[in-house]
DNA sequence: GATCTATGTAGAT
DNA sequence: TCTACCTAGATCG
């Protein structure tokens, strides 16, 4: 979703002056350093999002939970709710709207962020053998893992309930457990589930050109719009099988599997 | 109108 | 492992 965004305001901004406020009032020396400039580069790295002015003018956003950015044609009206920031281009205004962060960046933080993340399977200079050195050398769960950000970046909890049970992998299952032909598909197939997301401004894991799957059902609909197997599908029927999908807590995240489908390893 | 929940993360304990 | 934090829509009464 935020590489959607990245790429509408690219589009959108990048090459035009920009005039950058904040209405709420929570970002207005940041808003102030870069009102008026052109911006150079939109871009997303994992689940941030870039706004390049400049040198050492970069503004870093992270929707977090709740975050939102909504786009509205010309001419702007009056900021409705807690606007952090909003920028006005030369053809839509864009309010962002309860970030987990809005702040203004240096060079040598954007670089430090970079370093921190894992490789983004929605950016062609990933390198998923850098995830793999991680994953393969972990005792933490795959659940754990998929949504360390450090390990990788930009999967998020719908994608990591989804892609583990398309794999029919165990959520607890230790990194280190999974042969490398199984992480070979499982990037795979996050790269193309999230490529289709980023496309269709949706999270589909229920896809017919590309299912290792055949459910021969209807796929669930989930709250955000998306066609999910498991995701928020707690003491329903599995979409396969038939079994109900369990959950629980780890990490402070619920996750969502199929006992039946994604069964323990033998060991 | 109150309460709950949420595609998340940082920092305290 | 916990708690705080940011906001809005859904759900409950």
């Amino acid at each position: 979703m935020l590489h959607r965004l990245a790429r509408g305001h690219q589009r959108r901004y990048a090459g035009y002056q920009v005039a950058v406020s904040s209405p709420q009032g929570r970002f207005t020396a940041g808003a102030a350093a870069v009102d008026g400039r052109v911006l150079v580069r939109a871009e997303a790295l994992g689940k941030h999002l870039l706004h390049v002015y400049g040198p050492d003018l970069v503004v870093g956003v992270h929707l977090g939970l709740y975050g939102t950015v909504t786009a509205h044609p010309l001419p702007v009206e009056p900021p409705r709710g807690q606007v952090r920031m909003r920028m006005v281009g030369p053809t839509q205004c864009d309010d962002l709207r309860g970030p987990a962060s809005c702040e203004l960046l240096t060079d040598a933080e954007v670089a430090a962020l970079r370093a921190r993340l894992g490789p983004d399977p929605l950016r062609r200079d990933a390198d998923p053998d850098r995830a793999w050195s991680r994953l393969s050398r972990s005792r933490a769960p795959l659940a754990t893992l998929l949504t360390d950000q450090t390990v990788l970046a930009g999967v998020g909890n719908v994608y990591r309930a989804e892609v583990l049970f398309r794999h029919g992998l165990d959520p607890m299952r230790p990194g280190r457990e999974l042969r490398r032909e199984q992480w070979e598909a499982l990037w795979a197939d996050l790269v193309g589930l999230m490529r289709h997301g980023a496309r269709r401004g949706r999270i589909d894991t229920v896809l017919p050109e590309h299912d290792p799957v055949r459910t021969g059902r209807a796929p669930r609909r989930d709250r955000h719009g998306g066609e999910v197997y498991v995701y928020r599908r707690a003491g329903q029927p599995c979409l396969v099988c038939g079994t109900e999908v369990a959950t629980a807590g780890l990490g402070g995240r619920n996750l969502y599997w199929c006992p039946r489908c994604q069964p323990p390893a033998a060991r």
